[in-house]
DNA sequence: GTTGCGTTTATTTTT
DNA sequence: TAAACGCAAC
C-alpha cells in the first residue's frame, strides 16, 4: 500500500499526468488511447484501486474484461497485489468466461440446457459437416471451412440467417455474389439446428446469445445492472460488433464504461474485429472523454522514432505520437541476406556474440515473423548452432488428436445428446461400427424423427444388422458404465475439499481413459512409432488437468476474501471441467511459457503482441511477407495494407534496446527460389535512424576490437561462473 | 478398415 | 519442397 493512505490521491502516486486523469475519471465513459509501452495495465490497476478506496465502489460491483485467460491472470495478480484481497470480488473475466457466465445463469430463458457443451474450431466444424450433410452439401467438393468461416463472420456481425439470406439477394446490384456465401446462408440455419439439438453453443454464440439475452429480456439485463456498476475493456480494438453491442448492455443507463486500447495495434481485423469500435467510440458514446497515453517507458528514442514514422502512413486512426526519456539508443540496424538461410545463420550469429559483449541470457533476444511457416529455418539453424529456442504458437494441446479424442469421450459422458463427440469416438478404438453403419443410424435418426444419440439407443439389428447392433450396445454400455462411475466420482467430490494426492473426478478421468482404450490404439499406431510415450503422457497430462481444475474449484471457495458460504458457488463436475477446458487450453504448467529467460523466443508479429525483449529481430521483411502477398492482392487491399502495417508497428515496438529489421534477396517458395524485394514499410523510417548493411559486412574497426574485448572478458566471467 | 499413392496447396488465430 | 488430404485398391 502507498504511503500515504489517508489521501484520496493515493493512488495517482506515481503516474504521469494522462495516467492520472484515467484513474480519477469515474463516471462516465471513458476512452484510454494506450500506446506500446505506455504503463496500460499499471493505470487500470490504478484505476481499479481508485475506484475501490476512493470512489468506494464495492468490488463486486466491477467487471473488468479482457481477450486472453494470460491477460485476465496478470491483471487479477497485479489488482491483488496493489489492492488487497477484497479485491478478489471484482469480476475479472475473458469475454468468452464471461459470456459463459451469463449463460449458465439465464441461458434458460433462451432454452438452453443447464449443461450445455461448447463447440471450437474442430467441434464447429463436425456440426457443420453434418449440418451439410442434411441438405446436400458435399463435403468433398466444397470447403466447409470457408463456410464456416463466413457463419461466424455474420455472427460476429450479428446477421441472422434469415438476415444473411436477405443480403445474399439483395446484392442484385450487378456484384456476383460469392458463390460459397450461398452455400453458406443455406447451411447455417442448418447448422444453428445442429448445435441445439446437440445442447451446444459455438464460440460465437458464447458472445452473441448473451447479448440477445440482455437486450430481449428485461428481467436478465436489471440482473446484471444491478450486479456491476463499472465496466472496463481491455484491448478495446480487438472487438467485433457483438462486443460492442454487449459493451452497450453491460454498462447500461449509468455509462460507466471505460475501454482500453490503441488503435495502431489493431492486427485482428481478419478475424473479425472492427478497427472502427475504438475510432468511433466517441460517436458510440457521446459525451465521452478520451484520454492518450504517449509517454513510452519501453523502447529508446531511436526505436520509438522509428515506429512512429512507420505507423504515421497510416489514415483513420487517432493521431498519437509516442515519447520518451529513455536513452536515445543504437542505431537500428536494416540487414539485407542472399537467402532465408543466410538470414537464419546472421541472426544466430549476432546472438551468439551479442549474447557474450552485453552479457545477456537468451531469453533477452527474440525473432519475430509474418507467418508460423518461417520459423523452420531458424529451428533448423538454431538447432545446429546449440542456441536454446521456444517454440510459441503451432498446435496447442488440446488440438492433439489424441487429447481431443479423449475429450471426445468426455463430453459424450457429460453431454449425452452430443452428436459430434459420439461421432468422433463410436469407432475409435475400431470396434465394428464402420462409416456405413453410422450412416444407417442417421438415416433412422431422420425416419423417426429423433436425435443421434436416441437412435443409437432404439436402432434394431433389421437395419444394421445383429454384429453392428452388438457392437454399439457394447459402445453404449461402456458410456453408460462411465457415466454411473462418474456420478459417484462427482458425488464425492462435492462434498469435501480434496487433500494431497489424486482427487475423485482425476481418479475417474485416468480410469474411465484406461477403459475407452485409446492408449493402447495411440500405442499400436505406426504412425506414432516416435511419439507414443509422448502422447500417451498427454493423456496423463489431461486427467491431470482435471484434477488441478477440481483442486482450483475448492480453492477459489476459501481463497482468502471469498466468502465460503457463496450460493453462487457450485462444487466441481466434469462439464464445468469441460467448459474451463474449451476456454483456456493452456496447459497448466506452462501459464507463463512466453517469458523464458534461457532460451531465445521465436514467433508470430501476432503472438508477440503485449510483449517486449530487450533485443528484437525482425525477419522476412519482404513485400509478399510483410505484407503478405494475400494482403497485397485482398478485395479490402487498402485496409488490409494498413494492417500489415500495424503488424509492423507492433513488432517494432516490442524491442527495448535493439533492434534489427532484416530481408532477403531470394527465398524459396513453391518449389524454385524466387526474387524478393524489401517490405515497402522500410522505406517510411528515416535513414538517419539505420545502419543500412549485407549480411557480411564488418563492424567498423574501433567498435569491433571494442567489442572483442566485451567477448572474452564475459566469456571468461561466463565460464567461471 | 487400412495402406499407399497421387493430388493439392501453402497468413495471421487472443476464445 | 513438403506436408496434408482424398481416393482407390486391398
Amino acid at each position: 500500500m502507498p504511503p500515504d493512505a489517508a489521501s484520496n490521491t493515493r493512488h495517482l502516486i506515481g503516474l504521469n499526468p494522462e495516467q492520472r486523469a484515467a484513474v480519477s475519471h469515474t463516471e462516465g465513459p471513458l476512452l484510454i488511447l494506450a500506446g506500446a509501452g505506455t504503463g496500460k495495465t499499471k493505470t487500470i490497476v490504478h484505476r481499479i484501486a481508485h475506484l475501490i478506496r476512493v470512489a468506494e465502489v464495492h468490488p463486486a460491483r466491477i467487471l473488468a474484461v479482457t481477450f486472453t485467460n494470460r491477460a485476465a491472470d496478470e491483471m487479477r495478480e497485479r489488482v491483488q497485489d496493489y489492492v488487497g484481497p477484497e479485491a478478489k470480488r471484482v469480476t475479472l473475466s475473458t469475454f468468452h468466461s464471461l459470456g459463459v457466465r451469463i449463460l449458465r445463469e439465464h441461458g434458460h430463458r433462451l432454452g438452453l440446457p443447464k449443461k450445455f457443451a461448447i463447440y471450437a474450431t474442430a467441434d464447429q466444424l463436425g456440426a457443420l459437416k453434418t449440418a451439410c450433410a442434411e441438405i446436400s452439401i458435399d463435403d468433398n467438393r466444397f470447403d466447409l471451412k470457408k463456410i464456416q468461416f463466413q457463419i461466424s463472420d455474420w455472427k460476429n456481425r450479428r446477421v441472422s440467417p434469415e438476415q444473411a439470406k436477405r443480403e445474399l439477394s439483395e446484392e442484385g446490384d450487378g456484384t456476383r455474389a460469392d458463390a460459397y456465401a450461398v452455400l453458406a446462408a443455406t447451411a447455417y440455419p442448418k447448422y444453428e439446428e445442429v448445435l441445439r439439438a446437440c445442447g451446444a453453443v459455438d464460440f460465437d454464440d458464447l458472445l452473441l446469445l448473451p447479448t440477445q439475452l440482455l437486450e430481449q429480456d428485461e428481467e436478465a439485463r436489471r440482473a446484471l445492472w444491478k450486479r456491476w456498476h463499472y465496466v472496463m475493456i481491455d484491448e478495446y480494438q480487438d472487438t467485433n460488433g457483438v462486443q460492442l453491442d454487449m459493451a452497450r448492455l453491460l454498462s447500461g443507463s449509468r455509462r460507466n464504461l471505460c475501454v482500453v486500447g490503441d488503435d495502431d495495434q489493431s492486427i485482428y481485423g481478419f478475424r473479425g474485429a472492427q478497427v472502427g469500435n475504438i475510432l468511433e467510440f466517441e460517436r458510440h458514446f457521446p459525451g465521452a472523454r478520451v484520454i492518450r497515453l504517449e509517454q513510452n517507458y519501453r523502447s529508446t528514442k531511436r526505436i520509438l522514432a522509428a515506429a512512429n514514422a512507420v505507423i504515421a502512413a497510416n489514415t483513420a486512426r487517432h493521431e498519437k505520437t509516442l515519447r520518451t526519456e529513455n536513452s536515445v539508443g543504437a542505431p537500428i540496424e536494416q540487414v539485407e541476406h542472399d537467402s532465408e538461410i543466410a538470414e537464419a545463420e546472421s541472426v544466430a550469429r549476432e546472438i551468439t556474440t551479442r549474447r557474450l559483449m552485453h552479457k545477456l541470457p537468451f531469453g533477452s533476444f527474440a525473432v519475430l515473423y509474418r507467418a508460423n511457416a518461417q520459423s523452420r529455418v531458424f529451428e533448423e539453424v538454431f538447432r545446429n548452432r546449440n542456441i536454446p529456442y521456444r517454440l510459441v504458437g503451432g498446435t496447442s494441446f488440446f488440438e492433439r488428436k489424441e487429447v481431443s479424442d479423449a475429450v471426445a469421450y468426455f463430453r459424450a459422458i457429460a453431454h449425452p445428446d452430443d452428436e459430434i463427440a459420439l461421432r468422433r469416438i463410436i469407432n475409435y478404438p475400431t470396434r465394428g461400427i464402420g462409416r456405413t453403419t453410422v450412416l444407417k443410424v442417421v438415416e433412422f435418426a431422420r425416419a423417426e424423427n429423433i436425435g443421434f444419440a436416441r437412435a443409437l439407443k432404439e436402432v434394431t439389428a433389421d437395419v444394421i444388422g445383429a454384429a453392428a447392433l452388438r457392437a454399439i450396445q457394447q459402445f453404449l454400455l461402456l458410456l453408460e458404465d462411465g457415466r454411473k462411475e462418474l456420478h459417484a466420482a462427482e458425488a464425492e467430490t462435492a462434498l469435501n475439499r480434496p487433500k494431497e494426492g489424486t482427487t475423485p473426478l482425476g481418479r475417474w478421468a485416468l480410469a474411465f481413459l484406461e477403459k475407452t482404450g485409446i492408449e493402447q490404439e495411440v500405442r499400436s499406431d505406426p504412425r506414432n512409432a516416435k511419439s507414443a510415450d509422448a502422447r500417451a503422457d498427454n493423456l496423463k497430462d489431461l486427467a491431470g488437468t482435471i484434477t488441478r481444475y477440481e483442486r482450483r474449484v475448492w480453492d477459489e471457495r476459501f481463497e482468502p476474501g471469498a466468502n465460503p458460504d457463496d450460493e453462487e458457488w457450485e462444487p466441481p463436475t466434469l462439464s464445468g471441467a469441460l467448459s474451463r477446458l474449451a476456454l483456456d487450453d493452456r496447459p497448466d504448467e506452462e501459464e507463463d511459457d512466453r517469458v523464458d529467460q534461457h532460451r531465445v523466443t521465436l514467433m508470430t508479429l501476432h503472438s508477440a503482441k503485449g510483449l517486449e525483449f530487450s533485443d528484437v529481430f525482425l525477419v522476412g521483411l519482404e513485400d509478399g511477407i510483410l505484407p503478405h502477398s494475400r494482403s497485397i492482392d485482398a478485395p479490402n487491399g487498402a485496409e488490409s495494407l494498413q494492417e500489415e502495417r500495424r503488424l509492423l508497428y507492433v513488432g517494432i515496438t516490442r524491442a527495448r534496446q535493439r533492434l534489427t529489421l532484416s530481408y532477403c534477396r531470394q527465398r524459396k517458395r513453391a518449389g524454385g527460389a524466387i526474387d524478393c524485394l524489401p517490405s515497402r514499410y522500410l522505406t517510411d523510417i528515416p535513414q538517419d535512424l539505420l545502419n543500412i548493411r549485407g549480411s557480411n559486412v564488418e563492424l567498423p574497426p574501433e567498435e569491433s576490437k571494442q567489442l572483442r574485448q566485451n567477448f572474452f572478458a564475459n566469456m571468461k566471467a561466463m565460464l567461471a561462473e
